[in-house]
DNA sequence: CAGAATCCTTCATGATACTG
DNA sequence: CAGTATCATGAAGGATTCTG
């Protein structure tokens, strides 16, 4: 059983949705439930490896649920929100707007050239159902 | 000057505040301005190096401030949250909640033995002031 | 369709020694 | 006191191939 102490909350915060495409997965999956072969339209970049490594940390975090429907190939995997994971949404959505606020401050200020392509709305569907 | 594209604001909010001690680091400045040797003692397992690196990148994200003092070594460096970084307040409150809840609900459930030490009220100095 | 297995590259962090 | 410079290492992510 994983053993592990954080110093603050912030910490195991920032474990559970760090990783290179968990932000994205996290907005995919609060739409809708997503097949494997979805998440994989909507993220073309990502190795199939990757996504299945991805998305199995989510689950031992609880975040993620995963089904298989069919008993033999061809299977089909929807992953889903767990309620802890639809938890998320407000902290999601406050990170999201302040991050768009700070990327504009700091491109206004021209310390540096940084954009952010979706707004925060890709988060919403989280906030009223929990 | 950087260039950089996020695809959500989540991924900008987690560029400035992931990084091993920039939690930790964050909490302490919270409390009020800190020395170089005030950090360090405080946090005793980081290294020279590391603590200058992520202070560096603070600065740039221009969350932290620094100001010398003196003319010639040895030299007082006083680091200080500018008002960006007072402005993060709000979300790491709701991260440290959000991750103090999850630890918890993970070791009720039997499925990791994880804690938290510190609570969110190292954060709460930022709440009311800005 | 989903995923496991391998091998490889890159970057964050760390240990250590040195300087104004 | 505060910081730079080097070198080392481990973990995250990625490319590719194979399987039920």
């Amino acid at each position: 059983m994983a053993k592990k102490t954080y110093n603050i909350g912030v910490e195991a915060t920032l474990d559970v949705i760090s990783g290179k495409w968990k932000p994205q997965l996290l907005c995919h999956l609060s739409v809708r439930p997503q097949r494997t072969c979805d998440l994989r339209q909507e993220l073309p970049e990502i190795s199939q490896k990757v996504l299945t490594q991805q998305l199995r940390e989510l689950m031992d975090d609880g975040i993620v649920q995963r089904q298989v429907y069919g008993d033999r190939a061809p299977f089909k995997v929807v992953y889903t929100l767990t309620t802890m994971g639809r938890s998320l949404g407000t902290v999601l959505v406050q990170m999201s707007i302040w991050g768009e606020h700070h990327v504009d401050e700091l491109r206004e200020s021209g310390v540096s050239d940084v954009r952010v392509q979706n707004d925060h709305a890709g988060f919403e569907h989280l906030l009223q159902a929990n």
